[in-house]
DNA sequence: TGCACGATCTCG
DNA sequence: GAGATCGTGCAT
């Protein structure tokens, strides 16, 4: 079991987020515990044409880490109380993220983000050397769903029916 | 400087 | 079905 190093991020969002399924989240926490998880379910949101993705708003403040190379956490704070996580994929200037939807019995990406506990300062936070949170590697999944993505019927027909939601299917 | 809204969840 | 709750983007 070793560290997903940024080399797999680098990787177009959509092979990511299918590859991300079935392996392992780990937290560590401010007392040196460590908790793991599975990855259960993730949405890929690609780029600027995507409009259901928040860099289809161009580069600003908020977005701005999406244009990072693949493997930094995107956070962001919705509806005032809920922090969506997000890995970032591809190469420099692609802006493209994973957002992480599912955790062991976890569903819900707002529920993932209180469960972790993040917040504003995971920001631009590299998985390939932070110490608190990183993703392990595990065999890739074949077995898994894809559906539409959650929560953005504003982003029209053509992008919010696109199959880019992928469940890890649990019935061996 | 102000305003409407969102990649959500819980409760009734 | 509505409220909680606030940073962001865009209009003023």
């Amino acid at each position: 079991m070793y560290r997903l190093s940024n080399n797999f991020y680098k990787q177009d969002a959509l092979t990511v987020a299918q590859k991300l399924l079935g392996k392992i989240l780990v937290r560590c926490w401010e007392d040196s515990t460590v908790t793991r998880y599975l990855i259960t379910e993730t949405e890929a949101y690609l780029g600027e044409e995507d409009l259901a993705c928040h860099a289809s708003k161009g580069r600003t403040k908020r977005t701005e880490i999406m244009y990072s190379e693949g493997g930094h956490v995107y956070v962001y704070l919705i509806y005032g109380m809920y922090w969506m996580l997000n890995v970032v994929t591809g190469i420099v200037d692609n802006p493209q993220a994973v957002l992480i939807r599912g955790i062991d019995k976890i569903v819900g990406s707002g529920k993932v983000g209180r469960e972790l506990k993040m917040d504003k300062s995971f920001y631009g936070e590299n998985m390939e050397d932070s110490d608190r949170i990183w993703i392990e590697d595990a065999p890739d999944s074949t077995s898994f769903k894809t559906a539409p993505r959650v929560g953005i019927d504003y982003a029209g027909d053509e992008w919010k029916d696109k199959p880019w939601r992928f469940i890890l299917d649990n019935t061996h």
